[in-house]
DNA sequence: AAGTTAATTAACCTATAAGTTAAATACAGG
DNA sequence: CCTGTATTTAACTTATAGGTTAATTAACTT
């Protein structure tokens, strides 16, 4: 739990449990225990996770009478797409040709006449 | 730390240290002591931070005669982008223009002329 | 052999993450 | 108003992350 931004996103993303809920959550909106269903953990730890989630910004959570729905918000994912992308050439072979490739199309057009 | 090989990773990068170390190591192998010259930290505890990342698999180290030098590895790194892949679109708001493009310069080949 | 530099290991401390059970809160409906 | 359902809060436990200083290992240098 440092305090910047990227580390809090990193940390929350280090437990299972939430991936899953996030996954779930990827085919749309949720309530607690709708999220809660598929694991073996209390209630209560459930709701923690969301807690952590929900401070990481990775959620928000309405109000509809007793229920509390649960939606993505992927904001905090950018940030670690944008982080890792300084890392891309380390791992992916076709980087370079795909950056001069980009960086053509950008300058020219798009060669199947599209726009970008 | 979790057993699952992308929790691991996810909480190797929860640390902005561990993550000031990567950054540095992108610029080239360095040894552990030119690893520790930019913070306030004692030399111990920078050898834990790389511990913690030679575990996840995010660097490895040699061995030239007293000196540990250390070199990013960034199939951890990968991984995560494989990750992070699947809730690109909510997002990306051009990814699914993208993907379309991709689709079909995949299945026509490049229209200027480059191999996937 | 003795000393110097590089790095790790050991022993320890403190904070907190992640789970538990039990109690509290919020709201809906008969 | 009372009851059931949804969810959170409280209090507590246990494990571990991340830092410290001091001691140790390893290899070069003189």
């Amino acid at each position: 739990m440092p305090t910047d931004h990227l580390s809090a996103t990193f940390a929350t993303l280090a437990d299972p449990t939430r991936r899953a809920i996030l996954a779930r959550l990827a085919l749309g909106e949720a309530t607690v225990n709708e999220l809660a269903a598929p694991f073996e953990m209390s209630l209560p730890a459930i709701s923690k996770h969301l807690k952590v989630l929900e401070r990481a910004g990775l959620i928000t959570r309405g109000r509809e009478a007793q229920w509390r729905p649960c939606r993505l918000e992927a904001g905090p994912l950018k940030e670690v797409a944008g982080w890792l992308e300084h890392y891309r050439r380390f791992w992916d072979d076709s980087f370079d040709r795909m950056a001069d490739y980009l960086k053509e199309i950008q300058t020219k057009g798009d060669p199947d006449g599209r726009k970008n």
